[in-house]
Order: structure tokens, then sequence, then C-alpha cells
RNA sequence: GGCCCCAUCGUCUAGCGGUUAGGACGCGGCCCUUUCACGGCUGAAACACGGGUUCGAUUCCCGUUGGGGUCACCA
């Protein structure tokens, strides 16, 4: 008889064995936590040179879209984080997992049960009544073929082990014990032959030679009974090893309640099309999210792989911080590519200023990029803070723009028009020179022409650099900007 | 409720018996400055509580409290 402890340990496969995956069911968008799991099974395989490997868990016929799984491969493309071979697709396997099932239906691991729905509904009613503890506790567990009903249908469940324990040392919790009559006789395949989720897990990461199953936290009680057709198959036929479990926390809401769609359950496409973050920032931000390196902050995906491991992960979960994502965003956005910014930009900033086109405008939305990006943390700022660059004339004065244009400040930009129009070079810095010597003539602070010139060239009471704005717009544009405001009454 | 797990600033975290408990976001102040940002400097801010173990506990053990997960012919 084997003994009372049953251990799974967490063990160190050699570099290179290393087979990790990650397993979505279609039934929604890619949210915040599955992107994070794919991230740290990606992570955790790329670090030991290993696979990662995706499977789309589609068995519940009835949830399962299309567009989900085309939102979950879209998800994971903009993350970088697909997988290294072609998706497994679980609904295609059935016929293999009742195969097993049928397997263990014959060598007496799991048992033909009759009990209805209806009649297990009632048994838990009752318990629950008594507030006794419900077990699933069925009498064809030890039935012989004679006893079978001819022509009922029936549920396969796994006949699981009722005395000693079991043990998990996870990677990520540390060890997890379980009185094995805390485990039911759970259905492997249900009374149309179809199989359940807790099998085909089981049979599809044997079959795919998954090495370490790194999941959320919720699936840690499914561990100890799939755990269950792992050590039946291993009597039968032998040759499927324990995998190593590490069981990641799940993300909380900034209220610490499970994650819902008021605070940051949004499908990673939201993260990109409306809340306009850019994948590096959304990546670096996940990757902190229960994980550190020291005092490290800014993290690049080469230096994740280096440094990453799953037995870092906190146990306990995290909450959600937009603020800290945006403020991870604000710092790529300064260090992304101006051309690939401005492109990222374009759509929005088309509907923004009906004036800008992809084909006129890019130059010049690039070359303003350098001074537009260092004051948005996302790409929806960044789009509104090109938007002057291609408003029409007259422009359109927002209140307190036109606060800062009263006479005095009319009277200054008709003297800067007189100044301006005689400048030659139109450079940022020539630009400069003249207007602070001008200031040092007509004595009065550098402020006092500035911001005339920008309510007048941008509409705004903010904006980047005057002279960059100046020089941007060009003579022409800037002259005819300042001119229309200056002659307003 | 049963079972399982968790617990350092408001938030994300570093720490792995002896530290002025470090960093980041956010917040306050100052500097830079034509506005807004960026950047720099700086301030406030944490070991949930109670017992042990130990010369010494944030760190190890137990309990309490709090939080989370799970209890389907869903995955």
């Amino acid at each position: 008889m084997a003994s009372a402890t049953d251990t799974v340990s967490a063990g160190s496969p050699a570099k290179g064995s290393v087979v990790t995956r990650f397993a979505p069911s279609p039934t929604g968008y890619l949210h915040i936590g599955g992107a994070r799991t794919a991230l740290f099974n990606w992570l955790y395989a790329r670090h030991h040179g290993g696979k990662y490997l995706l499977r789309i868990e589609d068995t519940d016929r009835a949830r399962s879209t299309d567009a989900a799984i085309a939102a979950i491969f879209d998800g994971l493309d903009w993350l970088g984080l697909g997988g290294d071979e072609a998706p497994v697709f679980q609904f295609a396997r059935s016929e293999r997992h009742a195969h097993v099932a049928h397997q263990m239906l014959e060598a007496g691991h799991a048992y033909r049960c009759y009990l209805t729905q209806e009649e297990l509904a009632a048994r838990r009613e009752a318990a629950q009544a008594e507030r006794r503890p419900f077990r699933i506790d069925s009498e064809w567990r030890d039935a012989t073929a004679e006893q079978w009903p001819a022509d009922l249908t029936y549920v396969v469940r796994m006949k699981s082990p009722r005395e000693g324990e079991t043990v998990i040392a996870d990677e990520v919790q540390g060890s997890i014990t379980v009185q094995n009559s805390e485990l039911d006789d759970f259905i492997i395949l249900r009374s149309d032959g179809t199989p359940t989720y807790m099998l085909a897990v089981v049979v599809d990461d044997h079959d795919m030679g998954v090495t370490h199953v790194i999941r959320g936290d919720d699936h840690i009680n499914n561990a100890f009974r799939q755990l269950v057709i792992i050590r039946a198959m291993q009597a039968i036929e032998g040759g499927w090893p324990d995998p190593v479990y590490a069981h990641i926390p799940l993300i909380h809401g900034a209220d610490g309640a499970k994650l819902s769609k008021r605070h940051g359950a949004l499908g990673v496409d939201a993260y990109r099309d409306e809340l306009g973050l850019l994948p590096e920032a959304v990546f670096n931000y996940l990757l902190k999210l229960g994980w550190g390196h020291g005092d490290e902050e800014i993290i690049s995906r080469d230096q994740a792989v280096a440094w990453f491991d799953i037995g870092d992960v906190n146990k306990g979960a995290s909450r959600f911080d937009i603020k800290k994502l945006l403020n991870l965003n604000g710092h790529y956005i300064r260090e992304a590519d101006d051309a690939r910014l401005a492109r990222l930009v374009a759509p929005s900033l088309a509907k923004l200023a009906p004036a800008f086109t992809p084909d006129s405008g890019m130059d010049l939305l690039t070359r303003a990029m350098p001074v537009l990006k260092v004051r948005a943390a996302d790409l929806n700022e960044l789009a509104h803070g090109a938007v002057f660059l291609f408003a029409q004339r007259p422009l359109l004065m927002v209140d307190k723009a036109a606060a800062i244009l009263n006479d005095d400040a009319k009277e200054i930009l008709r003297q800067v028009l007189t100044v301006l129009d005689a400048e030659n070079g139109w450079t940022t810095e020539g630009l400069e020179a003249t207007v602070k010597q001008m200031a040092e003539g007509f004595g009065i602070g550098l402020g006092k022409i500035a911001q005339p010139l920008r309510a007048s060239l941008t509409g705004q009471a903010t904006s980047p650099g005057i002279f960059d704005v100046l020089a941007l717009l060009g003579k022409d544009e800037s002259l005819a900007r300042i001119r229309d405001q200056a002659a307003k009454s």
C-alpha cells in the first residue's frame, strides 16, 4: 500500500526541457490577469531556454466564440506573447480525452455514475439544511457491470482517494497540503460522453509535454483533482510525470476586490485602443505586479528574461494601479521612436483635426514629436497635444487663451508681428534670441510676450515651448495666426 | 459555512535573525522655466495584532484579526 502522504515535489528539470503553456478559454477577451499569466509562462520558458505553447480551452461549446479566440491571439501578439508553436484547440482533441477516460474506466480508476443532477441537487440541499458539508458519495462507485441500469445515461467519475493526504510543493505558494477526504469524485465524462475540463487539461498537458503548469491560483484546488487522473494514468501505462505547479496570485482591483470591469478588467485591446498604452509599458507593468528584482523599475524584455524566475513571484494578490501603469507608459512614450508614435497617433488625430491627413501631415507630426511626447502619458494625450498643429484658421480660442488675449496682449502681438516679419532664419534658436531681445528692449518679462503668442498660435494656454511652436508652424502660418488674433477687436 | 492560501508605506515592491526598514507610483515643498510637461532635489508615509523561539525578531513557529481563492454534467 502506498504511504499516506502523496507528495508532488517541485523539480528543476534540466535546461532546455522546460515546456510551459498558456491556456485561456475563449469566452471573452484577453483580460489583464490572463495577459500576466501568459507573460509569466512566456518568461519562464524563455529564461530556461524552453518552449512556450498556447492552448485554447474551447470545450464549453456554448460559451466559446471565434471572436474571443481572435481577440486573445490579437492581444497576445500585441504584447509579443505569441506561442512558439501552432496553438492547440482542446475541443478538437475530445476523442483522445474520452479514450483516456475509458482507459481509466476499464482499469477501475473511474466509474459509471447514474446519479442525476436532480438527485445530486436534492442531496446537496439536504446537507445544506443540516449544515453538514456536502461531498458526493455515489453508491455507483463500487457497482458491478451487472448492476448497471440498461437504458439510463451516466457520467464517468474518478475514484478519488479517500484516505491520506496530498502535498504539492508549489513553486510560488510553497507547500500546500490537502486531506484526500476533501477530494470529491469529480466528473471526467459528461452524460453525453463529452470530456470535462478537468480531464482535458491533464491529457493535453501530458500530450503537449508540458513540464510546468503556471496558472492563476484559482486553480489550486484543481491541481489536486488533476493529480488523481495523473496517478491513475501512471498506474495504467506509466510515462505521465507530475508537472511542476506554480499558482500565481490573481490581480485585484484598486479597492482590493476581485478585478471587475469597473477597474481594469478590460480586454488588452482596450488598453491599446482606448487607454492609448504602449505594449512595452503594459509588459513592464504586468511584470512588476507581483514580482520584483531589487530596485529595478524600468525593465526591458531582455532583462526580464534574464532575471525572471517563477519562484520570485509573490504569494499575495496585488492590486491594479492605473496611475503607475500610466506613469510607465509616459516613460515608454518618451523613449519611443518619433515616426512610430506618429503612426500610432495618426488615426485618432485625423478625427480630432480634420485638416490632418496621413499623406500631408505625417512629416510635420513626426518632426513635432520630440516636443509633444514629453507632455503625454498616453497616446490620447499625445493626439490631443498635436491638434493645434493642424488647426484651421482662424483658430478657436479656449477660455483661458481668450482671457490672455486682452487689449494689451493684442498690442504686443502687433509689435511681435513686425519683429517676426523681419526674422530671416526661422529656427527655434534664432526665434528665441529675437523674442528675448525684444522683451528686453520693451523692458517686459518674456512671459508677457510668450503667453499671447501661445494663445494666438495654438488657441490654448498650454503648449510646447513657444519657439518650438513657431518653428514647427513655419513663418507664413505663424504670422497669419498671430495676425488673426491681433486684428480681432 | 467546509477546505486551501495570503499579510512591509495609500499602491507596486526590496528585505531572506542584528538595516537610520531601501526603491517606484501617487501626494506635499523647492529648483529649472515663457505655459504645461520632462528633469533634479527634498518631505510625509509601512513591518496588522498577540504569544512564543532566540542574546536579538519585519525576518522562524503558533494563535487572532483581516483579505483572497474554491466548493458545477463552466473552464
